[in-house]
RNA sequence: CGGGGCGUGGCGCAGCCCGGUUUAGCGCGCUUGGUUUGGGACCAAGAGGUCGCGGGUUCGAAUCCCGCCGCCCCGACCA
């Protein structure tokens, strides 16, 4: 059993914690809520941004770069937005040792500056659409700082496009919505519900926003991406307006989307156990490791040499060999259970006979003996079955812990267990939102797109409602 | 912002109540040498500390008093 992480059962909570810091993921910095990750936690990170990056483009987007500074008076330029995000501002006051004049807010997501920009970049229907993505850092001050769920400064994505309608935002709103929910299944492994927010929970200048929502491993609801349309609130704001074919000056339409480093917790507690992280094979940085056994220094080298004769050919970010002298083959095989590799290979005296290896995965444990002719391509088959065992896994358990429920009495009681709950509620009303939240600290995580034509009592007020959504206690 | 916890070598902690035999200790890690190596090795010798900060009490403070600061965790708010 692994050495100083808690047990899932014990506190799923603490549990976290220490599979984050275990595995070498991220640590605490000397200032509240911020983080330093770590090579084995960025390199998760490089991953999703290589695989994301790949079907941002596929989809026609370009990336560029904003200043992370934006003058404090761009942010009150959208009534609302400036409501949603004004309170968790960091903001510079001075410069140089000097008073600025105005101050700047380190940019919490970057609609008013890149929205002033637009403006400069606008003037024809020829002009658009805009399709950009930035990667980059924000800052929001959090009251409660959680590793990487919730930062002070985190790391993520934000697409901001611009249109000349609003069909054809909600297309591009509708189309990258579901790059998240794919990406979200076939490589992070992880199902998700798909869904429109409520108006409370809509991001704060949006019209509407879409979402994906994970169920975590203790029955909590993750918020994993977010898509919104802007409809023209940003461009009034900013006053981007073009002409159109019909020589009718418009405001533009607008989108943005976004994923972040937020993700990375989300695979934790997707797949990790009380040994340690696993990674979903798609993701790793290092899908494979080779783990030496000898007695003698003889021996060594001969199952060194062997080692990297098998392997002369093979991609060197595929695997690695672990000949590290100073630690026995126990210490090696624990050290990368934790750290979440999702192959280790043993490989002894014995195996350099048999033309053998042992080869054991990470999500189940098994181990196999692999011939070590054609053992590249066992592999690669071997991480197909984990990728889809990990997601299989994780779609039963969130389909095992959706539940439906009509009476709110029983939701109450049930509410706490976890889960995602299906259930009429009178979304529309925020008084009724309000009293779910205070009654079960739970919310509603969206209004799922793939709801089935049901009516029903708001199991609260007894209004009719139109469709079930989906509720839970949320990260 | 409420509640709790904690600040002592790199990390995790003990010592504090009851001030002085403590030259501030233990485990892990680290360095060197040797033996080991198919599920977290062992022996030996070493290196490494302004006890969060500032006052105060005292012959004497990691320890008592006052003040401050910081971080973590749990809740309310949020990707």
């Amino acid at each position: 059993m692994a050495k100083g992480i808690t047990k899932r059962a014990d506190d799923y909570a603490q549990w976290y914690i220490d599979i984050v810091l275990k595995a070498d993921m991220a640590d605490y910095s000397p200032v509240k809520g911020c983080m330093v990750i770590k090579p084995n936690g960025y390199g998760i990170w490089e991953r999703i941004q290589q695989h994301l990056d790949r079907m941002f483009k596929e989809t026609g987007h370009v990336n560029a770069y904003f200043p992370v500074f934006i003058p404090e008076s761009f942010l009150k330029k959208e009534a609302e937005h400036v409501k949603g995000f004004a309170p968790e501002c960091a903001v510079v006051t001075h410069g140089g040792g000097k008073l600025l004049e105005e101050p700047l807010v380190i940019r919490p997501t970057s609609e008013t500056i890149i929205w002033s920009t637009y403006k400069n970049w606008i003037s024809s229907y020829r002009d658009l659409p805009i399709l950009i993505n930035q990667w980059a850092n924000v800052c929001r001050w959090e009251m409660r700082t959680r590793l990487f769920l919730r930062t002070t400064e985190f790391l993520w994505q934000e697409g901001h496009t611009a249109h000349a309608t609003h069909e054809e935002a909600e297309e591009e709103t509708v189309r990258m919505v579901h790059v998240y929910r794919r990406f979200a299944e076939e490589y992070m492994a992880m199902p998700v519900v798909v869904g429109r927010k409520t108006e409370q929970e809509k991001f704060a200048g949006a019209e509407h926003t879409y979402c994906i929502e994970a169920l975590m491993q203790d029955g909590k609801a993750l918020q994993a991406g977010t898509s919104h349309h802007l409809g023209q609130n940003f461009a009034k704001a900013f006053d981007v307006k073009f002409q159109d074919r019909d020589k009718e000056l418009k405001y533009v339409y607008a989108t943005s989307w976004g994923v972040s480093t937020r993700l990375i917790g989300g695979i934790v507690m997707t797949h990790s156990d009380d040994n340690g992280l696993v990674i979903p094979p798609r993701l790793a940085p290092l899908p494979v490791v080779f783990v030496p056994i000898w007695k003698s220094d003889a021996e060594r080298d001969v199952v060194c040499e062997k080692a990297r004769e098998i392997t002369r050919d093979w991609d060197p970010l595929f695997y690695r060999i672990d000949d590290r002298d100073q630690y026995k083959p126990g210490y090696k095989f624990n050290d990368w259970e934790l750290k979440g590799v999702p192959i280790r290979v043993e490989i002894g005296p014995r195996d350099v006979q048999n033309n053998t290896v042992v080869a054991v995965r990470r999500d189940t444990g098994e181990k196999q003996a692999l011939s070590m002719d054609g053992l590249r391509e066992h592999l690669t088959r071997l991480l197909d079955d984990i990728q889809n065992n990990l997601f299989a896994r994780a779609e039963q358990r969130t389909r095992d812990n959706t539940h439906t429920v009509d009476d709110y009495e029983e939701y109450k009681a049930r509410i706490d267990q976890g889960g995602f709950f299906r259930v009429f509620l009178d979304h529309a009303n925020p008084e009724v939102e309000a009293k779910l939240q205070e009654d079960t600290r739970s919310t509603v995580r969206c209004i799922p797109f793939d709801a089935p034509d049901e009516e029903g009592p708001c199991m609260i007020t007894g209004k009719l409602c139109k469709g079930r959504v989906i509720a839970a206690q949320a990260y």
